[in-house]
DNA sequence: ACATCAAGCAACCGATGGTTGCGCTTCCCT
DNA sequence: AGGGAAGCGCAACCATCGGTTGCTTGATGT
Protein backbone atom coordinates (compact mmCIF):
# COMPACT_ATOMS: atom_id res chain seq x y z
CA UNK A 1 0.00 0.00 0.00
CA UNK A 2 1.37 3.27 -1.30
CA UNK A 3 1.19 6.07 0.16
CA UNK A 4 0.04 8.44 -1.64
CA UNK A 5 1.43 12.11 -1.69
CA UNK A 6 1.77 15.49 -3.41
CA UNK A 7 5.46 15.65 -4.47
CA UNK A 8 5.62 19.09 -4.97
CA UNK A 9 4.98 19.49 -1.23
CA UNK A 10 7.51 17.03 -0.18
CA UNK A 11 10.04 17.80 -3.02
CA UNK A 12 9.62 21.63 -1.98
CA UNK A 13 11.13 20.04 1.65
CA UNK A 14 13.40 17.94 -0.34
CA UNK A 15 15.98 20.25 -0.70
CA UNK A 16 18.43 20.91 2.16
CA UNK A 17 18.74 24.58 1.32
CA UNK A 18 15.12 25.10 2.03
CA UNK A 19 15.12 22.93 4.76
CA UNK A 20 17.07 25.38 6.73
CA UNK A 21 15.44 28.09 5.33
CA UNK A 22 12.20 26.71 7.21
CA UNK A 23 14.62 26.00 9.77
CA UNK A 24 15.40 29.89 10.10
CA UNK A 25 11.82 31.65 9.46
CA UNK A 26 10.60 29.05 12.59
CA UNK A 27 13.15 30.09 14.55
CA UNK A 28 12.94 33.62 13.73
CA UNK A 29 9.36 34.33 12.89
CA UNK A 30 10.14 36.01 9.69
CA UNK A 31 12.63 37.33 7.39
CA UNK A 32 14.00 38.94 4.20
CA UNK A 33 15.96 37.33 1.32
CA UNK A 34 18.40 39.25 2.15
CA UNK A 35 18.55 38.78 6.11
CA UNK A 36 18.07 34.86 5.17
CA UNK A 37 20.87 34.58 3.05
CA UNK A 38 23.47 36.23 5.68
CA UNK A 39 22.84 33.16 7.48
CA UNK A 40 23.59 30.70 4.63
CA UNK A 41 26.04 29.69 2.34
CA UNK A 42 24.28 30.87 -0.44
CA UNK A 43 23.50 34.08 -2.23
CA UNK A 44 20.61 36.72 -1.84
CA UNK A 45 19.21 35.27 -5.41
CA UNK A 46 19.72 31.83 -4.28
CA UNK A 47 17.30 32.47 -1.10
CA UNK A 48 15.16 34.14 -3.04
CA UNK A 49 14.52 31.50 -5.90
CA UNK A 50 13.73 28.86 -2.77
CA UNK A 51 11.77 31.25 -0.92
CA UNK A 52 9.67 31.19 -4.36
CA UNK A 53 8.94 27.26 -5.07
CA UNK A 54 8.31 27.56 -1.00
CA UNK A 55 5.88 30.67 -1.62
CA UNK A 56 4.22 28.63 -4.77
CA UNK A 57 3.64 25.54 -2.49
CA UNK A 58 2.39 27.66 0.24
CA UNK A 59 5.01 26.60 2.95
CA UNK A 60 5.50 30.75 2.99
CA UNK A 61 3.89 33.39 2.63
CA UNK A 62 5.55 37.17 1.59
CA UNK A 63 4.14 40.49 3.00
CA UNK A 64 5.85 43.57 1.57
CA UNK A 65 6.48 46.23 3.43
CA UNK A 66 8.05 49.23 1.80
CA UNK A 67 11.15 48.12 0.08
CA UNK A 68 11.23 44.72 2.32
CA UNK A 69 9.71 41.33 1.39
CA UNK A 70 9.08 39.67 4.76
CA UNK A 71 8.14 36.63 4.61
CA UNK A 72 6.74 34.02 7.08
CA UNK A 73 6.21 30.24 7.36
CA UNK A 74 2.47 29.22 6.67
CA UNK A 75 1.49 27.16 9.75
CA UNK A 76 -1.24 25.09 8.20
CA UNK A 77 0.57 24.41 5.05
CA UNK A 78 3.68 23.27 7.32
CA UNK A 79 1.59 20.83 9.80
CA UNK A 80 0.58 19.19 6.33
CA UNK A 81 4.08 18.52 5.37
CA UNK A 82 5.05 17.20 8.69
CA UNK A 83 2.12 14.93 8.36
CA UNK A 84 3.69 13.62 5.23
CA UNK A 85 6.36 13.12 6.77
CA UNK A 86 5.27 11.23 9.71
CA UNK A 87 3.05 9.04 7.01
CA UNK A 88 5.96 7.75 4.85
CA UNK A 89 7.80 7.34 7.82
CA UNK A 90 4.67 4.91 9.42
CA UNK A 91 4.30 3.06 6.26
CA UNK A 92 8.00 2.32 5.82
CA UNK A 93 8.93 1.49 9.22
CA UNK A 94 5.63 -0.68 9.67
CA UNK A 95 7.52 -2.70 6.93
CA UNK A 96 10.13 -3.02 8.35
CA UNK A 97 8.52 -4.36 11.49
CA UNK A 98 6.82 -6.72 9.57
CA UNK A 99 9.72 -7.79 7.52
CA UNK A 100 11.52 -8.77 10.76
CA UNK A 101 8.32 -10.26 12.05
CA UNK A 102 8.39 -12.68 9.38
CA UNK A 103 12.64 -13.21 9.76
CA UNK A 104 12.07 -14.07 13.07
CA UNK A 105 9.61 -16.57 12.34
CA UNK A 106 11.28 -17.90 9.41
CA UNK A 107 14.49 -18.47 11.83
CA UNK A 108 12.34 -20.42 14.91
CA UNK A 109 10.31 -23.00 12.40
CA UNK A 110 14.26 -24.26 10.82
CA UNK B 1 18.15 23.98 17.44
CA UNK B 2 18.56 22.70 13.82
CA UNK B 3 18.20 19.50 13.08
CA UNK B 4 21.66 17.59 12.21
CA UNK B 5 21.15 15.22 8.95
CA UNK B 6 22.29 13.99 6.45
CA UNK B 7 21.60 15.48 3.31
CA UNK B 8 22.64 12.80 1.06
CA UNK B 9 20.65 10.52 2.65
CA UNK B 10 17.60 12.78 2.84
CA UNK B 11 17.86 14.11 -0.75
CA UNK B 12 18.10 10.31 -1.78
CA UNK B 13 14.69 9.73 -0.83
CA UNK B 14 13.85 13.60 -1.67
CA UNK B 15 13.18 12.26 -5.26
CA UNK B 16 9.64 11.22 -5.92
CA UNK B 17 10.53 7.91 -8.30
CA UNK B 18 13.57 7.10 -5.82
CA UNK B 19 10.48 6.67 -2.94
CA UNK B 20 8.51 4.83 -4.96
CA UNK B 21 11.45 2.78 -5.57
CA UNK B 22 12.05 1.75 -1.96
CA UNK B 23 8.12 1.06 -1.97
CA UNK B 24 8.78 -1.56 -4.37
CA UNK B 25 11.50 -2.87 -3.45
CA UNK B 26 9.58 -3.03 0.30
CA UNK B 27 6.45 -4.66 -1.25
CA UNK B 28 8.00 -7.43 -3.37
CA UNK B 29 11.52 -8.18 -1.24
CA UNK B 30 14.05 -7.85 -4.29
CA UNK B 31 13.92 -6.52 -7.65
CA UNK B 32 16.16 -5.84 -10.39
CA UNK B 33 16.50 -2.70 -12.36
CA UNK B 34 14.23 -4.57 -15.51
CA UNK B 35 11.54 -6.00 -13.17
CA UNK B 36 11.50 -2.33 -10.85
CA UNK B 37 11.04 -0.18 -14.10
CA UNK B 38 8.06 -2.80 -15.83
CA UNK B 39 5.67 -1.19 -12.95
CA UNK B 40 7.21 2.57 -13.15
CA UNK B 41 6.48 5.01 -15.80
CA UNK B 42 9.82 5.56 -16.60
CA UNK B 43 13.12 3.51 -18.37
CA UNK B 44 14.77 0.75 -17.18
CA UNK B 45 17.97 3.34 -17.66
CA UNK B 46 16.95 5.95 -15.39
CA UNK B 47 15.55 3.09 -12.51
CA UNK B 48 19.31 2.14 -13.05
CA UNK B 49 20.51 5.05 -11.85
CA UNK B 50 18.05 5.76 -9.32
CA UNK B 51 19.51 2.30 -7.49
CA UNK B 52 23.19 3.33 -8.08
CA UNK B 53 22.50 6.77 -6.08
CA UNK B 54 20.27 4.55 -3.50
CA UNK B 55 23.15 2.25 -3.87
CA UNK B 56 26.24 4.91 -2.81
CA UNK B 57 23.86 6.02 0.23
CA UNK B 58 23.67 2.05 1.52
CA UNK B 59 19.67 2.35 1.33
CA UNK B 60 19.62 -0.36 -0.72
CA UNK B 61 22.31 -3.57 -1.60
CA UNK B 62 22.77 -5.20 -4.54
CA UNK B 63 23.83 -8.60 -5.26
CA UNK B 64 24.54 -9.83 -8.59
CA UNK B 65 23.56 -13.08 -9.91
CA UNK B 66 24.39 -14.37 -13.58
CA UNK B 67 23.42 -12.15 -15.69
CA UNK B 68 20.77 -10.26 -13.19
CA UNK B 69 21.64 -7.78 -10.72
CA UNK B 70 19.06 -7.95 -7.98
CA UNK B 71 18.73 -4.83 -5.59
CA UNK B 72 17.14 -5.26 -1.78
CA UNK B 73 16.52 -2.51 0.83
CA UNK B 74 19.09 -2.36 3.65
CA UNK B 75 16.93 -2.37 6.42
CA UNK B 76 19.30 -0.49 9.02
CA UNK B 77 19.75 2.34 6.47
CA UNK B 78 16.04 2.54 5.65
CA UNK B 79 15.47 2.90 9.53
CA UNK B 80 18.13 5.48 9.88
CA UNK B 81 16.56 7.52 6.87
CA UNK B 82 13.02 7.20 9.00
CA UNK B 83 14.38 8.49 12.06
CA UNK B 84 15.60 11.31 10.55
CA UNK B 85 12.30 12.03 8.36
CA UNK B 86 10.75 11.88 12.24
CA UNK B 87 13.39 13.93 13.62
CA UNK B 88 12.73 16.97 11.20
CA UNK B 89 9.03 15.82 11.92
CA UNK B 90 9.41 16.47 15.40
CA UNK B 91 11.35 19.10 15.17
CA UNK B 92 9.35 20.65 12.87
CA UNK B 93 5.73 20.41 15.00
CA UNK B 94 7.22 21.20 18.58
CA UNK B 95 7.90 24.81 16.42
CA UNK B 96 4.35 24.80 15.47
CA UNK B 97 3.34 23.61 18.75
CA UNK B 98 5.34 26.12 20.43
CA UNK B 99 4.17 29.27 18.30
CA UNK B 100 0.34 28.15 18.38
CA UNK B 101 1.00 28.27 22.06
CA UNK B 102 2.40 31.75 22.52
CA UNK B 103 -0.19 32.74 20.12
CA UNK B 104 -2.97 31.85 22.50
CA UNK B 105 -0.58 33.58 25.51
CA UNK B 106 -0.87 36.90 23.94
CA UNK B 107 -4.32 36.69 22.63
CA UNK B 108 -5.48 35.91 26.35
CA UNK B 109 -2.88 38.58 27.16
CA UNK B 110 -4.79 41.54 25.40
C1' DA C 1 25.59 -22.58 -31.64
C1' DC C 2 22.77 -18.90 -31.58
C1' DA C 3 18.96 -16.04 -30.44
C1' DT C 4 17.57 -13.67 -26.39
C1' DC C 5 17.44 -11.19 -22.26
C1' DA C 6 19.71 -8.20 -18.65
C1' DA C 7 23.00 -4.85 -17.82
C1' DG C 8 26.24 -1.11 -19.03
C1' DC C 9 27.94 2.96 -21.77
C1' DA C 10 27.41 7.35 -24.13
C1' DA C 11 25.18 11.22 -25.97
C1' DC C 12 21.73 14.16 -25.57
C1' DC C 13 17.70 17.23 -23.54
C1' DG C 14 15.03 20.07 -20.11
C1' DA C 15 14.65 21.58 -15.38
C1' DT C 16 16.86 23.16 -11.35
C1' DG C 17 20.20 25.04 -7.83
C1' DG C 18 23.65 28.20 -7.99
C1' DT C 19 26.42 32.22 -9.50
C1' DT C 20 27.51 37.20 -11.34
C1' DG C 21 26.07 41.55 -13.06
C1' DC C 22 22.93 45.20 -13.71
C1' DG C 23 18.94 48.27 -13.00
C1' DC C 24 15.19 50.02 -10.27
C1' DT C 25 12.72 51.58 -6.19
C1' DT C 26 12.58 52.93 -1.44
C1' DC C 27 14.70 54.55 2.49
C1' DC C 28 17.50 57.53 5.29
C1' DC C 29 20.82 61.04 6.35
C1' DT C 30 23.12 65.44 6.24
C1' DA D 1 15.94 68.45 -0.99
C1' DG D 2 19.41 65.54 -2.87
C1' DG D 3 22.15 61.58 -3.12
C1' DG D 4 24.23 57.44 -1.50
C1' DA D 5 22.98 53.01 0.41
C1' DA D 6 19.79 49.09 0.97
C1' DG D 7 16.72 45.79 -0.80
C1' DC D 8 14.54 43.61 -4.59
C1' DG D 9 13.93 41.86 -9.48
C1' DC D 10 15.59 40.36 -13.96
C1' DA D 11 18.81 38.12 -17.22
C1' DA D 12 22.54 35.38 -18.64
C1' DC D 13 25.25 31.83 -17.67
C1' DC D 14 27.08 27.18 -15.67
C1' DA D 15 26.94 22.43 -13.51
C1' DT D 16 24.19 18.83 -12.02
C1' DC D 17 20.31 15.82 -12.30
C1' DG D 18 16.30 13.13 -13.89
C1' DG D 19 15.03 11.29 -18.02
C1' DT D 20 15.34 9.62 -22.80
C1' DT D 21 17.27 6.89 -27.05
C1' DG D 22 20.69 3.97 -29.20
C1' DC D 23 24.23 0.75 -29.09
C1' DT D 24 27.41 -2.76 -27.04
C1' DT D 25 28.55 -6.52 -24.07
C1' DG D 26 27.89 -10.53 -21.49
C1' DA D 27 25.16 -14.55 -19.43
C1' DT D 28 21.17 -18.01 -20.49
C1' DG D 29 18.71 -21.50 -22.33
C1' DT D 30 17.21 -24.32 -25.70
Amino acid sequence: MTVTINDDLWSAIGDPTRRRLVDLLLATGAGTATSLSEQLPVTRQAVAKHLGVLDRVGLVHATPSGREKRYQVDEAQLARAVAQLNAVGDAWDARLRRIKRIAEAIQKST
